[in-house]
DNA sequence: GATGAATGAGTCTTCATTCAT
DNA sequence: GATGAATGAAGACTCATTCAT
C-alpha cells in the first residue's frame, strides 16, 4: 500500500479509538487490531502514541482554523453577520463532517502535556483575540454597545464550543438553524428588547424589575 | 474525627495534584509522598485511585449545585436578575475558593470512564434543563423573546463555563463586574439595542444592512 | 526482607548472569527468576538494568582500587618490591574471591555507553598514572633503567590485566607463585643478565648476535 | 567482481559503525543508511548482522596472524631479535593501518557468543602457544632465564595487546620506538641490571634491600 | 538483483493494589 | 490502625529479518 494511504488508514482507526475511549484507554494493540496491521508497522508511520495523537488534534484546530476567516468590512464585501454566519456554518459543518475529531478535540485533549495543552490553548486565545478585536472595532463604529470586550469574548466562545460540543453528540440538528439562533443570542441576548428599552437602554446594570430574566441557572 | 482529619489532609494533596498534573500523571506515590502516609494507609481511606478523585469531582460537583439555586418568584423574592447575579457570584466566587477543584472538573475530568462522565454529562444537563425551563417560563411571562430555548440554554452554559475556566487561570479578576458582565451579555447581547430596533425587532433573522457586527469570528 | 539483604541478593544473582552471558544477553526476566522475586521488585532497588550493571561494574573498580595501595618509601616502610609483590596479591587474590566481577569488568564492560567507558578507562589511565610515577621517580633513584616509561607502564598494565584474565578463567593457580613470576617479569625481562651484560648493558637497542630470544611472537 | 564490490563497501561502512559504537548499538538501519543500499540489499549480502562482524573479526584475526611469523632459526635467517621486531612492527603497523578492525578486536568483540568467543579465544591461545614455545626454546639454549614460561607469556601477550590498544586511541606515536621499547621490556625488564647482578643474579627471590623497583602499583 | 514495507517476538519499565508484620 | 515491601499485569517501543513487487 502506498505510505500515505497507509498512514490515513492508521489514522483513520486512531481517530475513532481515541474519540472513544481517549488517549489513555486506547493502546497500540487496539490501533493496530482495528488497523490490521503489525506492531512495528505503526512504528513505520508514527513516532509513538503521543505523535499520532498530536497530529489527529492538529489536524482538528488546522481544519478549524482555516474555516474561522477573519471578518473583511468594506464595499463589495458580504453583510458582516453573513460572514459569521458562514464561520459558524462552516464550524458547525466540520462537527458533522468530523465528530471524532472534534470529540478528540473537545473531550479528551485536555491535561495531556505541556505542549499539547499549549498548543490548544493558543488555538482558542487567538480566536478569543479575534472576537475581541471584533467586539472593539464594532464598539468604534458604534454597533456595538459599550463593554468590557474580553469577558463578553469568552462568553461567546464557550457558547459555541458549547454548541459545538452538543451538536457532536446529537448530529440530527440543522446547523443553518442552530447558527441562526447562536447569533441570535450573541447579537440580542435573551431579554424582550422592549423592556430593556423600557428600563433605560443605556443603563449599565439592567436589574430593573420588569428585566428580571436571562439565565436562571438554578 | 482523627479519621475524619486525616482523610480531609490526603484529599486537600491529591486534590492539588489532580489539579496540577490531571489524573494519569498523578501517582498513588505522588499523593502519599505529599500527604506523608504510607502506602497501605492510603488504602484505608480509599478504595483506590479511582475513588479518590470521584470523590473530589463529587465535591466539586455538589459544592456547585448548592450554588446554583432555583430561581424563584413570587412577592416577598428577590428580583429575579439579582437571584441571576446571585447565582453567578456564587459560582464564581468558588471558583476563586477552590481554584484546584474547578480545574479538576473543567480540566481532568473528561473522557475518564462511563460512570464519571456520566456524572458530570448528568450535572451540566441539569443545569441546561434549570436555563432552559427559565428561558421557557421567561417566554410565557412575556420578558423573554421568543427562541429555541435549549441551544440559548446551551449557549449560556458555554459562556459561564467558559468564564469559570478564566477566572481559574486568572484569579485577579473582580467577581462581581465579571458577573455583571456576564448578565448584560446573556441579556441583550452585544449589539447596540437602537441598530436592532431600527432594523425591526420581531425579525428573526436580523441580517440587516446596518447590524453587521456581532462576534467576528474569523 | 530487610532492604540492604534484597539488595545484596538481586546483585548477587545478577553478577552471575552478567558474568556468564554478558549485559546485553541477560534479561531482566533472567535476574528476576535467578534471584526469585518480582518485576516490580527488581525496580523497588535498581533504577533499571543498566544501573546495576553500573553498579557491579563500580564494585569491581573500588574493590581493585583499594587494593592498589601507592608505594611508601621512607625508613620503617617495607621493602618497595614487597610493597609491590603484596599490590599484586591483593588483585589477584581478588580475582578469586570476585571471578565473576573480574568477568564483568573484563570481558564484559566495553564498548557500553559513553558514561561507563570512560569510568573504566579513567581508572586504567589512573593505574597506568602511577606505575609510571614509579618508573620515574625509580629512575631518578639509580634503580630503574633509562626508558619511556608512558609504554613500559603499559605494558606492565597489560601484562597484568592478562594475568588477571587467566587466573579469573584458571582458578587453581598459585597466586603466589604467580605474583613472582609476574614481578620478576617486570624487574628482570626474559633474558638471561650474563647474556645482556655480554651485549654491552648501555645498549638501547639490545639486537645483538646472542640474544635472540624475547616474545617469540609468531 | 560488482558482488564483491558491493560487498567490500556494506563491509567497510559496518565496520566503521561496529567500531565507533560497538555490536549492539549499530543497528542494520544505521548500516544501509551509510552503505547507502535498500534494507533487502544488505541480505543479499550477508545472512544476518552478527555475520557481517564475524567476517570483520576474521578478517582482523587473518590479517593478524599473517602478520605475527614464527621465528625460524638457522644460518641465514636473521637476528631472532630482528625478527620479533619485525613481528611487532607488523603488528603495529596493521593498528595504524586498520584502526577501526583493532578497535573491533579489542574493544566490541567480547562475551559475544560462544563461537566468536571461542574464535578470539583460540587466536590469543595461540599466540601465547607461539610465545611460551619462543620462550622454552630459549631456555633450553641458555638464552632465556628460568621462569615459568606460561604465565610470562601471557605477561608479554598482555603488554603487547595494551600497547595496541593505546597505538589504536592516540595514532601520532612511532611505531619503531614503541617496538623498541616493548622488545626493551621484554628482555630486560625495568630493574638496572647492575642492581639486579649485584642482588645475587640467580636468586629467584629478587627482594634483597638495594632492589627496590619496579612497577610501583599504588 | 534491488527494494522497502511489513512483521512480531522480545524487552524494558511503570504503577495500582495487596498483605504480612 | 499503620506500614512499606512485594506483586505482576499491562503497555510502549525496538529492530533483525522476510518477502512480494
Amino acid at each position: 500500500m502506498e505510505r500515505q494511504a497507509r498512514r490515513a488508514q492508521v489514522l483513520r482507526h486512531a481517530k475513532r479509538l481515541f474519540a472513544r475511549k481517549g488517549y489513555h484507554r486506547t493502546n497500540i494493540a487496539d490501533i493496530i487490531a482495528q488497523a490490521r496491521i503489525a506492531r512495528g508497522t505503526f512504528y513505520l508511520y508514527f513516532q509513538n502514541k503521543r505523535d499520532i495523537f498530536a497530529e489527529l488534534l492538529e489536524q482538528a484546530l488546522g481544519e478549524l482554523r482555516s474555516r474561522i476567516r477573519r471578518l473583511k468590512i468594506g464595499p463589495g464585501e458580504p453583510d458582516p453577520v453573513e460572514q459569521l454566519r458562514s464561520n459558524l456554518k462552516r464550524v458547525l459543518t466540520f462537527v458533522l463532517a468530523e465528530r471524532e475529531l472534534t470529540d478528540i478535540l473537545l473531550n479528551h485533549s485536555t491535561g495531556f502535556d505541556r505542549d499539547l495543552d499549549a498548543r490548544i490553548h493558543d488555538f482558542y486565545e487567538r480566536v478569543t483575540d479575534q472576537i475581541q478585536r471584533s467586539l472593539d472595532l464594532g464598539i468604534e463604529m458604534n454597533l456595538v454597545r459599550e463593554c468590557d470586550t474580553r469577558p463578553v469574548a469568552y462568553c461567546i466562545l464557550g457558547g459555541v464550543k458549547e454548541i459545538v460540543g452538543q451538536l457532536s453528540r446529537d448530529q440530527r440538528r440543522d446547523v443553518g438553524a442552530l447558527a441562526e439562533e447562536v447569533l441570535d443570542f450573541g447579537l440580542r441576548g435573551v431579554a424582550r428588547p422592549e423592556l430593556l428599552e423600557a428600563a433605560g437602554l443605556g443603563a449599565a446594570t439592567p436589574a430593573q424589575d420588569q428585566i428580571f430574566y436571562g439565565p436562571k441557572i438554578d
